[in-house]
DNA sequence: CAACTATTCTTCTGTATGGTTGATTATTTG
DNA sequence: CAAATAATCAACCATACAGAAGAATAGTTG
């Protein structure tokens, strides 16, 4: 029995599959989540970013420009500042379709622990 | 477009932002990703999928018991044979959003080879 | 039980990368 | 020009992890 039922959803080429990879590996770092976090206000300098996030310059810059490489944000340069800003809200979407799914998790997680403790 | 409040991720904990790291983490590895594709099917034994993927059997069982442990896919013995399916379609619907990025961005390198060789 | 099969576990190696530190490049200002 | 500020770059270290190979486990069948 082979696959004969072919979904819409078709069958990525490895590239495609890496390149789908290497987006979401972006996505899997604290630390480059909580910058996308700190953008939610809009267009930020780093120096700005590096406050709000507690990281140091020199991490928040090697992390932002990981996040601009995966094109989850925009870079502007202006005088002395870099500004970046979230590219679109793909990444807010991705991110609240996993934070629902974390937020079950822990939920059913609190509920087991508490039917333990009767 | 009117200015609709966009629900953001109000400054999540470390905690959980470290959690939804994880999950993205599940999905930043090209042999993951292609293991997601091949359960498109449906429930699939870990030896059907090795042969659909052409992994190594030792590698697809470690990659897989990964996606269990992120919650995206279940897992059910039966007799001699472990059949792993899609916990829901969440997963589904986060590759299609990454998907639909990457096509745009290289679509849009595409355009800009092509317009180099004028 | 013993032989057999599907899966998982264990151990190992190479590589990738997060974060730090210090130097370096831009840009503005005196 | 030199000093000050914002950001990046470069080198480094420690850790994490993908993948391979072989041993071990669990269920099946005679």
């Amino acid at each position: 029995m082979s696959n004969t039922r072919r979904k819409a959803i078709k069958s990525l080429s490895p590239a495609m599959l890496s390149k789908v990879a290497e987006r979401f590996k972006a996505l899997a770092e604290p630390t480059r989540l909580s910058l996308l976090q700190a953008l939610q206000g809009g267009e930020t300098a780093v120096g700005e970013l590096v406050e709000r996030t507690g990281l140091s310059l020199a991490n928040a810059s090697k992390q932002l420009q990981q996040l601009h490489a995966a094109g989850f944000v925009s870079r502007r340069k202006d005088g002395l500042f870099v500004y970046y800003a979230l590219a679109d809200d793909d990444v807010m979407q991705l991110c609240d379709l996993v934070c629902g799914r974390v937020r079950r998790d822990v939920k059913a997680e609190e509920r087991a622990i508490l039917s333990q403790g009767l």
